[in-house]
RNA sequence: GCGCCUGUAGCUCAGGUGGAUAGAGCAGCGGACUUCUAAUCCGCAGGCCGGAGGUUCGAGUCCUCCCAGGCGCGCCA
């Protein structure tokens, strides 16, 4: 292992010249650029370039080609690590790094390929990333969907850079929408047992929500739903209330796990009130004077910003509002100790963003510790037409529903070929019509390809072996080549979507990692086949491969999307 | 009206802290399977990077102003 990676290398290896060159006088001992260290697009540039020479040349009152020259003679170049070392017009310096050494870089794959990937990038930095927290008031939708995915991955990722991370759903269960659930429910059962149920005029329309209620009708409801509502007791005792609520979490609870998503923890927004919590901390605000009573009585937060209104925790009724809820939350985050919260929002939720802040701001906690990565919303399509989505409308196409059409792996890989920051149409028909197009087979094919390989290997009496620096030579195909380099960037890939909360990063790192060897496999088949009567060439590309297979299994594992060891494409346009 | 996000090939989207000739998938056209899986590959075609200015050696990327779409601006959540 060569404890740095390439990048790194060469960067210090720039920085160490400038240096020289400021020690003989070349350049201003002022002159202190970024050395950025690129990968070049065009192949006969190199490995890695840099376009120094450009900017020194201004400050040392040079030509870019005479400067380019000055560094690179400058450079203390080690032994062995690169092929070539050039300038490039109109002012790079390209470095070409011999293929022995990229070579080296599978080695630590090859110790632990289950942790291939791992860095230190995220310090043990402790985070707590907050997503889905959708209120339990009905099933989750497509929307809901791309957060709990983005969340998910971004877990998985953060986890494998080097980052402590807990997830968390964060379960709204009070308030007036638990109350419009209770009677929304009370309603429907009423009218499951042929009696006369007043719909609320804000209820929940769909159609779960009459299902529900014939199972409260028939069951453990049976006594309460003949009663009015208002004798059902206070919403947070109201039997229908929490009927529904723990079982419209439960069915949440599931649908998430049919899309591979599982918290570390569920924080009930209930337990701050019952807790304390929410006064306390409005309490807090009041002593401090970052809070303070109007007229009616009501508490409001001060903002800081003067072009943002103050904004109400407690109403004139003495009623908390969410965002009172919300504070308390947060601050008990913090407090627990991490050192950064990572919320998920739908984009729809950004004008909460200077609030929340403020309010953290308000507990003396920093904060920029407090991440909002938004996720711009999905249009859901079907043949082309929106659907109109809406919990009160009652019509909205559910999470549960596109999971079982289209599969856990597609959804999942559909969203993270995205950034989150932009805006989306997910159209069903076109989703489960290309399912068998859909890119995330064409990574997982990859991965049963390899798998496909090694079992035939072994079944001839082959093993994958370990690791040996003579393998490099062997493998002299171009495309060996830049596979063996494309593996090598994993790891940083992996730092990097982790260190920018950007998982789609990942996914088309994936998508480019897998072509390269769909295109060495098609392409060679005839000819250079990884199982040949070479024996040592043979060795020397088994291991490839399944250095290969490692990290698109692992890629795909940081991705919650599963990497098969076999996959058959039924193909035929077999209609029902 | 104010704020946030977005605008790149016919369609869906990538384009690390500005760099060398702007990329991929799908759709289109033309080719490749007696095989370690054709859910694959190879080739062709496809672009005033929404528009206009500005910053500089250099702009899809940064700044300003427009245009278009989405979402916000509650004592709702």
């Amino acid at each position: 292992m060569h404890g740095l990676d390439m990048e790194t290398i060469v960067e210090q290896l720039l920085k160490r010249a400038l240096d020289a060159l400021r020690g003989r006088g070349v350049i201003p001992d002022d002159f202190t650029p970024d050395v950025i260290i690129e990968r070049p697009k065009r192949e006969e540039f190199g490995d890695f370039g840099c376009a120094l020479p450009l900017a020194m040349a201004r400050v040392a009152r040079k030509s870019p080609k005479d400067c380019g020259q000055d560094l690179i003679e400058t450079l203390d170049l080690p032994p062995d690590l690169f092929e070539d070392v050039s300038f490039a017009p109109p002012g790079f310096v390209n470095f070409k790094v011999r293929p022995e050494a990229w070579f080296s870089g599978l080695e630590p794959l090859d110790r632990s390929p289950g942790t291939f990937g791992d860095t230190d990038a995220g310090q043990g930095q402790s985070v707590l990333i907050e997503f889905v927290s959708a209120n339990p008031t009905g099933p989750l939708h497509v929307g809901h969907a791309r957060g709990a995915v983005l969340g998910d991955a971004l877990g998985r990722i953060m986890k494998a850079a080097g980052y402590m991370v807990e997830t968390e759903y964060y379960v709204n269960d009070v308030g007036n929408q638990m109350a419009t659930l209770g009677r929304s429910l009370h309603a429907r059962a009423q009218e499951a047992m042929g009696l006369d149920g007043e719909f609320p005029e804000n209820g929940y329309q769909g159609e779960y929500i009459r299902e529900l209620a014939a199972l409260f009708a028939r069951g453990e409801g049976q006594d309460f739903v003949p009663k009015s509502y208002e004798d059902l007791g206070p919403a947070d005792h109201n039997p229908a209330v929490t009927f529904a609520a723990s079982r419209l979490l439960d069915r949440i609870r599931n649908d998430l796990d049919g899309l591979g998503v599982a918290f570390d923890q569920w924080f009930s927004e209930r337990s701050l009130h019952t807790g304390g919590q929410v006064p306390v901390a409005v309490d807090s605000l009041l002593a401090r004077d970052k809070a303070y009573r109007d007229d009616s009585g009501a508490v409001l937060f001060r903002m800081p910003d003067d072009d943002e209104d103050d904004r109400v925790v407690v109403r004139g009724n003495g009623i908390s509002t969410y965002f009172a809820s919300d504070i308390a939350y947060h601050h008990d985050k913090a407090e627990r100790g991490f050192s950064r919260l990572i919320n998920i929002w739908g984009s729809d939720h950004h004008g909460y963003i200077p609030r929340m802040k403020a309010a953290m701001a308000a507990f003396d906690h920093d904060p920029d510790m407090l991440e909002i990565l938004l996720v711009q919303m999905v249009t859901l399509t079907r043949g082309g037409e929106v659907i109109p989505m809406g919990k009160r409308s009652g019509q909205f196409v559910t999470l549960k529903e596109v999971v079982d059409e289209v599969g856990p792996d597609a959804v999942r890989f559909i969203f993270l070929l995205r950034r989150a920051d932009a805006q989306m149409e997910f159209d069903l028909d076109l989703a489960k019509a290309q399912t068998m197009e859909n890119p995330v087979y064409y990574v997982q094919y990859g991965h049963a390809r390899v798998a496909s390989i090694v079992r035939k290997a072994e079944g001839m009496g082959l093993t994958v072996p370990s690791y040996t620096d003579e393998f490099g030579a062997r493998l002299t195909l171009p495309e060996e080549g830049a596979m063996v380099k494309q593996l090598c960037r994993f790891p940083a890939v992996v730092a990097s979507a982790a260190n920018k909360r950007e998982p789609h990063h990942l996914a088309f790192y994936l998508m480019d990692l897998v072509k390269g060897f769909h295109s060495y496999y098609t392409g060679y088949k005839h000819t250079q086949k990884v199982i040949s009567d070479d024996g040592p060439k043979t060795q020397a590309r088994l291991f490839l491969v399944s250095c290969m297979k490692a990290v698109l299994g692992r890629g795909l594992g940081l991705l919650g999307v599963s990497a098969p060891e076999e996959m058959h494409y039924g193909g035929d346009d077999e209609q029902d």
